[in-house]
DNA sequence: CCATCGTATTCCCATAACGGAATGCGTCAA
DNA sequence: TTGACGCATTCCGTTATGGGAATACGATGG
């Protein structure tokens, strides 16, 4: 059986954009349909790893192409962002955390303050 | 210069929390600071594994650790989550896009019906 | 001071990533 | 039909992963 080592890319979205040119895509891909050689221009790298990132996020369901002639377009598909978006909303109250204890504090300074 | 393969799991929140597990780790400590060795067993991972993954998300401040007797305990810090949060943010339009998309179909249908 | 508890670290292994360079392949224009 | 264009794929090399097992290490209790 194979001993894995880290998860494919290709195995989640959480995976697929780890990589920060991924991301670089999906933002890109905000702005509508892009052929591969221009989307490449755009974010500064080669057309080989375009193609294989855009088939990472392909394979994981964040992106769709379409054959236009001998370009092949890509565009978002971004319902795989949502179950991120969900996990990562699961903590929202924690990173509020700080600062509700420090406003309590504060408001308990004041408190305190008063009752002198 | 070295060759970059695949960018480290500690280089950011995006890799950490690219591992299932890690993720359990933080979805467990929303309860509250966790010895290692609870923690492990609460998720059914060896206490080294344990150990390992608690080493990556300290080192991109995901985790505090406190140490209590010949514990250490860990809690969450999830001020790194937010960036995470406001990225995959930045696509909420367009999960809803779908259904937007259904939504006018539907109200171009009910205009065309009236207009008959 | 020594044994033990709670953890962290190290070693080993199989796997796969990403980048660059080269190449394969389908489609369109002449 | 042929050549060029637009992409995808393959090969190569370096790096690091996560799991298991063994071990090192600091703190505590006796």
């Amino acid at each position: 059986m194979a001993v894995m080592a880290r998860a494919a890319t290709t195995s989640d979205a959480f995976n697929a954009i780890a990589e920060p040119q991924r991301r670089d895509i999906l933002g890109l891909l905000r702005a509508g349909e892009w052929p591969v050689t221009d989307l490449a221009q755009e974010l500064g790298m080669s057309q080989p790893q375009a193609s294989k990132h855009l088939r990472v996020l392909r394979e994981v369901g964040l992106v769709r192409v379409r054959g236009v002639g001998r370009q092949r377009r890509y565009s978002l598909d971004a319902d795989g962002l949502r179950p991120i978006h969900e996990w990562v909303g699961g903590f929202e109250q924690f990173w509020n955390e700080s600062f509700d204890r420090l406003n309590s504090y504060v408001q308990d300074l004041k408190q305190a303050r008063q009752e002198e």
